[in-house]
DNA sequence: AATCCTATGTGCGTTAGCGCACTTATGGAT
DNA sequence: ATCCATAAGTGCGCTAACGCACATAGGATT
């Protein structure tokens, strides 16, 4: 059986498929699909951008570099979104390092190619400026909860984030890359993943993750989940 | 002496004035002024806007409200910038809540307008979108050091992103509201600026901030508003 | 079967910021 | 001249998260 068959179409992804079948067509001949690694940085902060992505089954976080090292997520892009807005906001390189989350594939496009697309105005230029829109919300809100929550209630909202965007209760994501992610120390996702599974709400061996009670995880996490997902 | 004589020219929001001439002047018949008073509330999350706002030489707030009742601001818009981005992201309503946290002018236009303005594509929307840009890049830089950095730097750092977008080293502004923008409690703030004032960086007097040492200040800051300053 | 790497778990002292309950100034209004 | 609202300052106990230095355990390698 050939690999290409078990591609997802460039449907999956929400963006492409919300566009009229006229303009989706013109831009299809512009899509590769590429195969995502879990860790691989896509981006890194600064660097210059060649291409967009528009994931479909692959997630990837968008994360802000710290002075000490430390990082942190400001934004994550599964299915609903892609990478790469800057390019049309009218810049060439990416302030944030973006690094796949979840292992699948995704669809790049060429930067230029997207940039002419864009100017057309029209659904694509509209679109894309919502997404713009929604991820702003999403960004603001992450600070927030950043400021605001414990690392237990990240974690669980990280987790309904995450499982949003993908087909499977099953997410392969060790504890010390979700500090990551959420910015704080490794021992404190291991404190607050031990209350979760002592609650029966995931279950965890060694980077598989599995959702067990999403609902009552839904009840752990703030509302910024809640806020997150109508954002988007 | 007569109140008009007074009023800043449009020119004085960068914006406005990065714009060639013919699109400034088309623009000019639909900017009306307006004096904006501290604490004033330009809208609130969630409203529907009617008109966007240029300021000249008034400081807004973007503030983004909590659960509980607390605030925190994810960005500022002086005169580098426009209140209303959503508008011609595709949006009717403001995700954040606007206040003004310095006095002075700006001039105001109809929603309408300027999205009939954007949409015509050209400079003014190139120069928009890189605003966008900015502006969730300060969002971003504001999360992260929220997130990361003393009460103290925050502090310093806030004071500095004012200080550059007023053309005087007097701040009006009491602390208890700078713990609503930093998301603080008021007893943080007074600790914090204590010891700047300790340092001889400033000096305050009931809501009266002078800035003495700016250049101390920036020391006292973490290098987040450097990289903010950058930015815009 | 022994070894090594990676993932996870633990303990402990330290600290920044929180919540609360106050007190003390200062400038304007009556 | 006095009163009063607002701005600023203080003390104290509490907790979440930090930094560091470890201990254990599952998989893969050889």
């Amino acid at each position: 059986m050939s690999n290409a068959a078990k591609l997802p179409s460039p449907l999956e992804n929400q963006l492409l498929a919300a566009l009229p079948k006229a303009v989706y067509e013109s831009l299809l001949p512009h899509l590769k699909p590429v195969s995502l690694g879990l860790g691989e940085v896509i981006y890194e902060s600064g660097e210059q951008m060649t291409e967009v992505y528009f994931p479909t089954t692959s997630i990837v976080s968008l994360l802000y570099l710290m002075a000490n090292g430390m990082t942190a997520e400001i934004g994550v892009v599964g299915f609903e979104g892609m990478r790469g807005i800057a390019i049309f906001l009218g810049g060439d390189t990416t302030p944030n390092r973006a690094v796949v989350q979840s292992a699948g594939n995704a669809y790049k496009m060429k930067v230029k190619t997207l940039r002419d697309k864009f100017e057309l105005g029209g659904p694509l230029q509209l679109l894309l400026l919502r997404y713009t829109q929604a991820l702003i919300t999403q960004i603001s809100q992450t600070a927030v909860c950043n400021r605001l929550h414990s690392v237990e209630q990240q974690l669980a909202r990280w987790l309904l984030l995450s499982h949003d965007r993908l087909r499977s209760d099953n997410l392969v994501m060790t504890q010390d890359l979700i500090s990551n992610m959420l910015g704080v120390r490794r021992e404190g996702v291991v404190k607050a993943a031990r209350v979760l599974q002592q609650t029966k709400l995931i279950s965890y061996v060694r980077g598989q993750i599995q959702i067990l009670n999403r609902a009552g995880l839904e009840a752990a996490s703030c509302q910024c989940y809640e806020l997150l997902r109508l954002a988007t």
